[in-house]
DNA sequence: ATAATACTTCAACCACGATTGAAGTATATC
DNA sequence: GATATACTTCAATCGTGGTTGAAGTATTAT
């Protein structure tokens, strides 16, 4: 048997990896601010160019940021957050860690042992 | 200038490292319905015992995850969801990635640049 | 005592991804 | 055209951490 997740669970995996990275939640923090040219990033998290670039890469593959060029001179780049998307990965964020979901014990194995259903087991998430 | 961090982003960025893991992920949500051996999540995950063990240990010591003996035998040990840790876990999430905390763009770089306070840019978070 | 069960710990291996430093691209200014 | 600016991409290095396989611990059963 191979554990079957459902598809948002992938999803939340895939979020949860791009955002266990300290600096880029330092720049979803200073995006949400409204900040949003790479050298103005740079100079708050007194980081290369290159690394802020990178990492914003890696927000907009995941499609949690946004970019655009400035329409006067389209050397600058500007980036946003995505909201939609923000709203989706809070929203399945908080639909995984609903403290609401906490199952009491329901012991199939071990001294006190007793049948449970696999569905009541595996199939809890999402609901 | 160092960007200073609140506590709060320091304790959410630990915890997005701990959970940015799949079967970390699949543990976590196989508590939450109640199963709490190592055999059991073993056997569901099909994943070596020293492994499940592993996984936990990293989910007790960022304090999401609690153990208990079997008071008949106690060879073997539960494993529960930390509700109360849970809790401030998806405060945290929630209160950081808020979509209401975003801010129109206010440009402090670039050809379109005007003053922007320094508080107004790092002191968004927490609120 | 001996063996089996349930789980933990250890050391070695390996892969992924952040960092580094340099070169590359596109646009604007002189 | 030549230089400067703003940013991106590339190749190489390096550390962290998951995996593997084995040994170790504690408890119970025979």
């Amino acid at each position: 048997m191979t554990a079957t997740e459902s598809p948002t669970t992938h999803q939340l995996a895939d979020w949860l990896k791009v955002l266990a990275e300290p600096r880029r939640l330092q720049i979803l923090n200073l995006l949400m601010a409204g900040v949003q040219c790479n050298c103005e990033l740079g100079a708050h998290l007194d980081l290369a160019p290159n690394l802020i670039s990178h990492h914003l890469s890696v927000l907009r593959k995941a499609g949690l940021v946004e970019v655009e060029r400035d329409g006067g001179d389209a050397r600058w780049v500007y980036y946003a957050i995505n909201r939609p998307n923000l709203e989706a990965l809070t929203a399945a964020f908080a639909s995984f860690f609903d403290p609401a979901r906490i199952l009491p014990r329901q012991p199939s194995c071990g001294p006190q042992a007793t049948f449970v259903s696999d569905e009541l087991i595996m199939g809890s998430y999402p609901s």
